[in-house]
DNA sequence: TGCCAGTACTATGTGGTACCAGGTACCGCT
DNA sequence: AGCGGTACCTGGTACCACATAGTACTGGCA
């Protein structure tokens, strides 16, 4: 797939917002999850500038953990903002989406 | 509805394409259509810097011809390197929706 | 023991895009 | 002459994904 950098934006910080609301995670994992789920191109330095703006905007709870495998990780998980700021990402998603597909239909 | 700004980014210009390739038309009315379609918030500039960026790409052909009740139109049309951007956006449009959209019903 | 791949996070800088603010200019009507 | 609607342009700003480089912990292998 063509470049899709551009068409990300904003919609990629909600993709790891969605993320870290379905299950407690770290920085690493979410890059390899985004990576399967078809956002092949994103990189770990884009997850974690992501994540340090979740910490910083105070939309997620930060817990370090030892790993075994490497050093400690910090896992996410949203709090009350964090839940609230996904539930707008999707209204917002649906409204573009929506309006897009209309005026793909031709929609006048 | 919320702030559209960065979602917007990549898309917007794919959806003046779209509407260029459906009807030869100019900055100021296609100001009007996005408005009309749900992209309230998006104001002449933007579109004028889109078009502007068209062109110096090469996707356009532009015509201009007098208007009667005000300045001058520019009427821009696609060529063909514009219709096959236009192509590569609604497949990176479809290939980002459809990936999203998996995320959202919890796609693991 | 030394080295390397894999894991895991941080920091700085760049490029592209939509937006903002202000300006120019043409037209018809009052 | 002035004003609202039409129509376009430009310089600057903010934000985001991305590039790049660096730090650091672990286990396996020669």
């Amino acid at each position: 797939m063509d470049d899709l950098t551009e068409m990300l934006k904003g919609t990629l910080e909600g993709c790891v917002l969605e993320i870290i609301g379905s299950e407690e995670t770290y920085g690493y994992a979410i890059t390899r999850r985004l990576n399967e789920l078809g956002f092949a191109d994103v990189i770990e330095g884009t997850v974690y500038t992501i994540l340090l703006r979740l910490e910083r905007n105070g939309l997620v709870q930060v817990t370090k953990r030892p790993s075994g495998v490497g050093p400690p990780r910090k896992f996410y998980a949203l709090n009350d903002a964090g839940r609230e700021e996904l539930a707008k990402f999707w209204a917002k998603w649906q409204y573009l989406s929506s309006r897009i597909d209309m005026l793909k239909e031709g929609g006048r």
